[in-house]
DNA sequence: AGCAATTAGGTTGTGCGCAATCTAAAATAA
DNA sequence: TTATTTTAGATTGCGCACAACCTAATTGCT
């Protein structure tokens, strides 16, 4: 395959000045990209003994502290839209972690609530975050560090 | 909905000591999963007019970067495997921004070699990345903070 | 040479994410 | 009250991500 792999441009002085921006190693987003789908990958191993993905782990985790909310407010807590809250509570329905409901004094409110076998899986994740912590490699004040950069992205962009 | 929204309770005093590892806020990776969606559905409004997407966009930054290259060392550039890649890569293809080709001293490997219409898009790309550090918000050396601590989840994780 | 093991990449199936669009209910205006 | 606008959530369609699996080519072993 050296055929393939000597390809490498030595150096970009050949591109213009502003072109240094558009190399991947400069990109500040594509790590953040990367570091979120191996942490949904190291979740994985955990989370399949539940049979949960991990947007399910953070729907129940939000239903643990809160038995019941409707789709907005269960939306605006972890940052989605219907079009993927939906049908993942529908899954959720069918696996019997929650029950979908309706409202009475508002009928277009669809009530999420987590049921007994919900709830009962909060004690078989007990380990998961410290699990996690661990294969992340990074010590506490840096994860704080972390999640405050992003939370501040976060606010930023959305906000 | 005040019969939806009251029910969140006020401390968490009932639940076992652990538990609060399993309350959302304490999460870490979950504003590192949310500010990953977040920057992606903010690059989408200037990508779009250049019809890409935002994996598409790291695939050519990586092509812009090094004209060709088999579809194992993209994966490893990406953290991506083939399940991704080939259909990206297809998707690309039939937009002609890239060839697909096979090596002709390894009938396995499969060349992707980027094409004139593809190098074309760089210049038409070159405004993007200042934009999103805009959007970001975040100053340079924090940004730098946060790429450092996300490539030291990668390579305790993956490597 | 002959055969097992490895490697490259393609396929399949599931589950996101999300923009755009739709429906129906509720709030507001006239 | 009726008409307009807004809101909640569902639907559609597309493009990822990825594990599990498959095929074919190459390498390693004896």
């Amino acid at each position: 395959m050296s055929d393939v792999k000597t390809q490498k441009v030595s150096n970009n002085e050949h591109l213009p000045e502003s072109a240094a921006s558009l190399l991947l190693e400069n990109q500040v987003c594509f790590p953040l990209y990367s570091a979120s789908n191996a942490v949904i990958r190291a979740y994985r191993p955990y989370l399949e003994k539940l049979d949960l993905t991990y947007l399910q782990y953070l729907v129940l985790m939000v239903l643990w502290e809160q038995r019941q909310l409707n789709v907005k407010s269960l939306g605006e807590r972890l940052n989605l839209n219907s079009g993927t809250l939906t049908p993942l509570l529908k899954r959720l329905e069918t696996k019997r972690l929650v029950e979908r409901s309706r409202s009475k004094s508002d009928e277009r409110a669809r009530i999420i609530k987590i049921t007994e076998e919900g709830l009962a899986l909060q004690s078989r994740a007990q380990g998961i975050p410290e699990k996690l912590i661990c294969k992340v490699g990074l010590e506490s004040a840096e994860l704080k560090k972390l999640a405050d950069l992003c939370r501040h992205i976060l606010s930023t962009i959305d906000g």
